[in-house]
RNA sequence: GCCAGAGUAGCUCAGUGGUAGAGCAGAGGACUCAUAAGCCUUUGGUCGGCAGUUCAAAUCUGCCCUCUGGCACCA
């Protein structure tokens, strides 16, 4: 079997409901992944939980429940995410199954056999009064802040995996594959950090204060600390040391957020494969973040917002199509509930639902609800044919070049032209003329419509899979697996097809 | 402090050398197949500031200002 084109998700870390923020990776993630398969690939798709760690533990524990039993409760709610937002996700991880733990345990045994991982005291501090560890870099002018109390400096043993003898490969190779991280911008920041010498990497805890891990399988007084835990997930999902693995293995893509670039995705995980042994994935796709209505998201300022209720409220093809159409890949967006009910209320329902509305009312009452026959060929017929001409190639290049935002708005130049088009042409006025040219002129406008409108729901297929499927069966269309062959406007295609009933696909919204 | 990103119409943004653009919002109009929709016209900007390169700069160079983010063990 050829290789797959194997996308991810970052995990996210089980210590809360989903927010937008999560929504929105797996939204643009599953883009991604539905267009690759319009474009021909074989695309697997994960995306999962992290669900070990002191938060995790001390969570749970005031909630007076199991660890396990609260990631449960969790990995409920993100799941549902997915289902609720049609996500197309091929695999759900979860970092406290078997499957996961032995692969960790079986590289982190493979490392320490190579003598990457070694063990060494750590040093730090505590203060007992905020109680919590703290830094060198927490201290002020050379001294603890008073919020502290006293500190106490500790010493205790660890293992740490041997980072920093891989620095200079690590800028080498940033330097020989300059795409490794997109946008480009974010690669530079990468090499900035890496001006600095890294340290070698602590990876555990010793477990009398933390039991929420994967015990060392070298040592199991000790839990895996974070990162050869979570990271590890993207190789262990896709069965690392068993048959398959190459089928998938390496990644094309990891999407992440622009929070967990540096260090993690760019420099641990890089450096932690090629001491294993293990190919490099291919790109990382650096996104940027929501901030809610110029403010940035946060608990404390009690503006999180849940992409569930949004759901609810616009349909999840809408809110799919606000997070693609508003944010620029890898720039920070704006999101408030007034962008999305304008975005829902124009795009949406006005230009795009508005114009399906009127082809089916128009189609029932001019052409017995059958896409007719094109049979006029004059400047409003050639006008609009040019327009898809002209835009559906750039759209797919768009996406191609992860400028979601801009293919749609080129989509949209496309369905504006067609509303134009009717208006240019104006069947219902043609309707009541005698002239047997004048009702061949509706008959084929309707034709033109119908296949805009089937070329549009193919190119918005990825964004909104829903609604485009809705829109190619009441245009009597067939569904669409491959662009191939489905985007070249050909006003015969859907020559004699059924229109559906009349339908509102966006219905207006009060308030 | 260092590094990066952003700064263009009221709002959201496109535009990398050749007479300032789109959508939304505002104003006016004709129409009526349609979700009071769509269409047409229109108001509105010294393109963050200053200097430079150029016949020509939002676009290139330098300096400065404002906002945002990152700056190693954070889960």
């Amino acid at each position: 079997m050829s290789k797959q084109f194997y996308i991810t998700t970052a995990i996210d870390y089980a210590n809360g409901s989903p927010h937008i923020g999560h929504a929105y990776e797996k939204v643009l993630t599953d883009v991604i992944a539905r267009h690759r398969r319009l474009s021909g690939d074989a695309v697997y798709f994960l995306t999962g939980l992290d669900e070990h760690g002191q938060k995790v533990q001390m969570t749970a524990n005031k909630e007076g429940i199991a660890p396990q039993e609260y990631c449960d409760a969790i990995a409920e709610k993100f799941q549902g995410l997915c289902s609720t937002l049609n996500i197309s996700n091929d695999d759900f991880i979860r970092t406290t199954q078997a499957r996961h733990k032995d692969v960790v345990r079986q590289i982190l045994q493979d490392l320490f056999d190579k003598g990457e991982i070694y063990r060494a005291d750590y040093k730090g501090f505590y203060s007992k009064r905020q109680e919590q560890f703290l830094q060198e870099k927490d201290k002020v002018d050379g001294e603890w802040p008073e919020i502290f109390g006293e500190v106490e400096e500790f010493s205790e043993p660890a293992y740490f995996f041997k980072l920093s003898q891989y620095q200079d490969w690590l800028i080498d190779f940033l330097k020989t594959n300059e795409d490794f991280v997109f946008p480009r911008f974010r690669q530079k920041q990468v090499l900035e950090f890496l001006k600095e010498p890294l340290n070698d990497l602590c990876i555990s805890r010793p477990k009398e204060r933390l039991e929420w891990g994967i015990p060392l399988p070298f040592d199991e007084d000790f839990v895996c600390y974070v990162w050869f835990d979570a990271l590890t997930n993207y190789i262990s999902a896709v069965g690392y040391g068993q048959d398959g693995f190459a089928e998938k293995w390496p990644a094309n893509f990891h999407v992440i957020g622009k929070d967990i670039l540096v260090p993690p995705h760019a420099v641990y995980w890089p450096i932690m494969l090629h001491a294993a042994g293990i190919p490099i994935p291919k790109q990382l796709l650096v996104h940027g973040w929501w901030n809610i209505s110029g403010e940035k998201m946060s608990k404390t300022l009690g503006n999180v917002v849940d992409p569930i209720q949004l759901a609810d409220q616009v349909g999840p093809d809408a809110v799919r199509y606000f997070f693609i159409r508003e944010m620029n890949v890898g720039q920070d967006s704006d999101f408030s509930a007034d962008l999305l009910l304008t975005r829902y209320k124009t795009d949406l329902g006005n230009d795009l639902g508005n114009l399906v509305s009127r082809q089916l009312n128009m189609g029932g009452r001019y052409a017995d609800g059958k896409v007719p026959a094109a049979t006029i060929d004059e400047e409003p017929e050639q006008e609009l044919k040019k327009v898809w001409d002209e835009n559906t190639a750039t759209v797919i290049e768009q996406y191609e070049g992860f400028q979601f935002h801009r293919g749609l708005d080129t989509a949209w130049v496309c369905i504006r032209a067609c509303n134009r088009y009717l208006e240019v042409r104006q069947p219902w006025k043609l309707a009541k003329s005698e002239d047997a040219t004048d009702k061949e002129r509706v008959l084929t406008s309707l034709a033109y419509v119908a296949e805009s409108l089937r070329l549009a729901a193919t190119l918005l297929t990825p964004v909104m899979p829903t609604i485009s499927a809705q829109i190619l069966e009441l245009v009597g269309a067939d569904s669409v697996t491959a662009y191939e062959g489905n985007l070249t406007f050909n006003v015969g295609t859907l020559e004699g097809r059924s229109l559906g009933e009349k339908t509102i696909l966006f219905p207006r919204i009060e308030g």
